[in-house]
DNA sequence: GATGAATGAGAATTCATTCAT
DNA sequence: TATGAATGAATTCTCATTCAT
């Protein structure tokens, strides 16, 4: 039994390891550019012990993508339960969390990096969609123009998807010049655009 | 004489006829995804031909870049002659301009999509840079400081770098969204974003 | 351990099989004209299997000729180490040695043919030369002008050119007309020049 | 008719130019080795003419080789016209002859280096064999031993195969060494051993 | 669970040869 | 005659996946 159990043990951090080393590979180059024997260097385990854990290179993307939409679910619950004064507040410390995140976080670099190189069967699964991110963005805008914090006369769905390209312009271009490090600095640079987005002067 | 010129011309239209199917393949996917077959089947030639133009999967690429840069290089050179009232109009309708084109031209969505998933080698050729993009940005911008159009106290680095970060969102998203066919109503979108970037309420 | 061992013991079989029908092949054909999949057939070995273990053709190449060199060596060490007269008598038992060795060993057969068809690369490892070989007989003959064996008024080093220039001729024709199976017999009928060209009539 | 008279020079031009070209790629490169596109450059003329020209790689390389025969045939019969005090002098001379011949000729260099690396259908052409120079040699050798010049005890066939032997040695040397410049040279060098094979001091 | 080895289905590339002008 | 262009049949090489231990 305890031997049972020191075997899953060690199973579950092979896994792990051979995940964390995915994120780091993905997080560096496209999916058709990362070789499943760059991601067994990377984590120093065998490739034939990838094929265990893992059933082939679609399920190992798909493991990555799981993990970042969980970390990110984290920072997003984490931003919800904390105590703002309005929605926009509330926004706008998401939005710096989710760059901090980014920031430090190579799973979820993987994540980004994988939206855009992802074959078909992949994005079918439902993956390859900033959507969801986009749903919980409009949600909060939609509260901030019913508490008054947004101002703006532009629909909620609009607002939410210029914010999206803001975001997503910082992402990759930090992305491309530092391997992200600079996104919150980035992002605290635009911060009063992104104000003058939710909250025109003229409307304040 | 004419024999000669009607070899040449041959050789010239399968060329480009070459460079526009690996365009469009680029365009529509990453470099290691997009296959030489691809290609040749998207131009209608044969493999063979295709390695007589071009030596191998680099040249092929480079061409298509060479060739994306010709034509931003003409758009740039038209609004850089048309008259504006002043620097801050010219930069944009530059915006305007390249949106545009970019939304147009696969040739140009190809060698935007090829900067994110070239190998190193390429990289090494000068291509993978937005650089020059931004330099020409800052110039304009440098400019608009001069001619007070505009009024903002960031640097002109800084205004350059969060242009290019807003118009850098809009293309990824509507690359991802509608093969740039969105793009022009994006920019469109963020105007006045930009507009507060470069001339905030308070300066004007 | 054991296991462990055992996978190793499976992939140097392979090699070994590998290299040992690499060399058959390239003792048959020049380098341009043996195709890997010779190789890979004459070995009952998969191309796949081939290129896990060499990366390239350049590879097998090299690997069959570091294997002759580390067979001439071994015949060059016991010949070194074997008791003999004087310095000449060293030498025409090491020229026997080495045509026997030639004569029966395909690998030394393959490293002589591919001497003479190697691509540049391979020529630049290293390889490619006779240097050594001639520098090895230079040696004995200086020793041989030492105790008197050698009385030829010839410098050594000519002397050690003109022995290469006999011994290449016998193995061209002997590796062109019966696959170098006559090597020894055509070494043995010119011995009496040999003798005369270390220690001419008029000086012994 | 003129006209035709020119074409057919004008063809006779490029046609030499192409075999000429040819013996200087295959004089520095095996057959496999050597492309067609080698040859068309280094003779400045079109792949297709090429073509024109000769049916296909094969006959291209029997060109080659016809004009080697044909250019040592000459030396041959030079020599055999000349005046020799008796017939080991002529062997001598003709050695000499034809070192020289091919120290200096591309043509008979490309023949040489083609015999080893013949394609089995040249081979059976009748080309690929030193049989026809060893024939020639033994004749000499055979009115040597008539005319008491040769004094060996040796068969004729057996001194004309030793001979063989030394000279492709020193012709492989030469060959590899400096493009067959000190072939000359090595053959004066090697002399006193062709005088003690053919006419041992014993005998004399 | 883990590993090194093996494989086959492509993908890139080469090149003798043919074609159209 | 001559040429640039085109082609297809190899050939080398890659890599996800499977296998044996």
């Amino acid at each position: 039994m305890t031997e049972r159990r020191g075997k899953q043990q060690r199973g579950i951090a092979t896994q792990t390891a051979l995940i964390e080393a995915s994120a780091r590979v993905f997080a560096r180059m496209e999916y058709d550019t990362a070789k499943l024997k760059d991601i067994s260097e990377e984590a120093g385990i065998s490739l034939g012990s990838l094929y265990f854990h893992f059933g082939n290179k679609d399920d190992i993307a798909s493991a990555v993508l799981d993990e970042q939409q969980t970390r990110m679910k984290t920072v997003l619950s984490a931003v919800a339960e904390a105590p703002h004064e309005h929605a926009l507040a509330q926004l706008l410390s998401l939005i710096d969390e989710m760059a901090a995140l980014i920031a430090r976080d190579a799973m979820v670099q993987a994540g980004i990096r994988l939206l855009n190189s992802l074959p078909d069967e992949l994005q079918a699964r439902g993956y390859g969609d900033y959507v969801s991110w986009q749903e919980i963005t409009q949600e909060i805008i939609v509260a901030g123009i019913a508490d008054g914090s947004v101002t703006s006369p532009r629909p909620a769905e609009e607002l939410a998807e210029i914010l999206n390209e803001v975001f997503v312009g910082a992402q990759v271009m930090s992305g491309m010049r530092d391997a992200w490090a600079s996104l919150p600095d980035r992002i605290t640079r635009v911060r009063p655009l992104l104000l003058e987005l939710f909250a025109p002067t003229g409307t304040r």
